[in-house]
DNA sequence: TATGCACCCTGTAGCAACTACAGGGTCAAG
DNA sequence: CTTGACCCTGTAGTTGCTACAGGGTGCATA
C-alpha cells in the first residue's frame, strides 16, 4: 500500500509518517520504481500501536521503547507495565494541576461583575500582589 | 532594579524574561551606561501579570490579549470575561481528554498479569485492531 | 594593580511533535 | 498531451521557553 492509504487506515497525516520514519519509529519501506514508499502489514501494524500509544499520551519516547519491549516477546512485561504506571502518575498530576488551575479561574469568572476593565476582578487578580489585603 | 532581581521577585528565569522584551510582551526597560537593562516598577508589575496568567495556563497570545484589555480602564470587561471563560472551557476539555486517558490506561494496568511480554495486556490493546472480538 | 568571579550583553540553536511549504517528479484519465 | 492528484526531498515554522558561545562589566580581594 501507498502513503497515502496507511496514513488513512490509521487517521495518521501523510508528513506524519514520513516524521516517524525520519526519527526512526517507522522502518523505512520498500520502494516503487518511481521511488514511492510501498507498506507492508507490518508497518501498519506498528504505526497503529503507535497511533495508539500516542491517542494514550505516551511519549514518543515512551512508545520507542515499548516497542522495543514488544519485540522481545519472552521477556517479563514488567517494564511495560512499569511505563504505562510512570505514565499513569503522569496524568494524575496534569489532572490535578488543571483542577487547581480550574478551580482559580472559575472563582475569578464568578466574581466578574461585568463592569469596566477599572474595575474588573479577573484583571486585578492577574496583578501583581496588591497591598490591599 | 537589575534584570536578575527583577527574574528572581517573579520566579522567572532570566533569560524568560529577555525573551519576552523580545517577542514584545515586556516593554523595552532603560539601558545603565553598561547597557545594562535597568527596570522600574511598572516592568515587575507587568512581569508579575504574564507570570500569573500563565501560572493560570493562559497562552502569550491569551496574555497579550488581556495586557492589552487592562491598558483600557474605562472599557467593558466583557471581552476579558470572554478570554477567560474560553481558556475555562479549554482546560476543561483537557481535564475530561485526561480523565479518559486514565480510565483507559489504568484498565490496562488492571489487566497485566505480570507474565512474558507474548501475552501482555498491554502491549497487546495498543496493537492493531484486533480480529478476535 | 592584577585577577578572579559573578553578573550582564547579543545571537543562535535546541527541545517535542509535528505541520506547512517550496520546488520538483510521476501517473492515470480524458 | 495536458490536467490534476498524488509522490518525493529538504527546510522552516509552531509554542514557550532553555542553553549555549563568545564577548563585556563591576566589585572584592591578594
Amino acid at each position: 500500500m501507498k502513503i497515502s492509504e496507511m496514513a488513512a487506515a490509521t487517521a495518521t497525516n501523510i508528513e506524519t509518517v514520513r516524521y516517524y520514519e525520519k526519527i526512526g519509529l517507522l522502518p523505512a519501506p520498500a520502494r516503487t520504481g518511481a521511488n514511492y514508499r510501498s507498506y507492508g502489514s507490518d508497518h501498519l501494524a506498528r504505526l497503529s500501536f503507535i497511533r495508539r500509544a500516542r491517542d494514550l499520551g505516551f511519549t514518543l519516547d515512551q512508545v520507542r521503547e515499548l516497542l522495543g519491549l514488544s519485540d522481545h516477546r519472552d521477556r517479563s512485561c514488567a517494564a511495560v507495565d512499569a511505563i504505562a504506571n510512570t505514565h499513569l502518575a503522569e496524568i494524575d498530576r496534569k489532572i490535578a494541576d488543571l483542577q487547581a488551575m480550574r478551580g482559580e479561574l472559575s472563582r475569578m469568572i464568578g466574581d466578574c461583575r461585568q463592569g469596566t476593565v477599572a474595575d474588573c476582578l479577573i484583571i486585578e487578580t492577574l496583578g501583581p500582589a496588591r497591598l490591599t489585603q
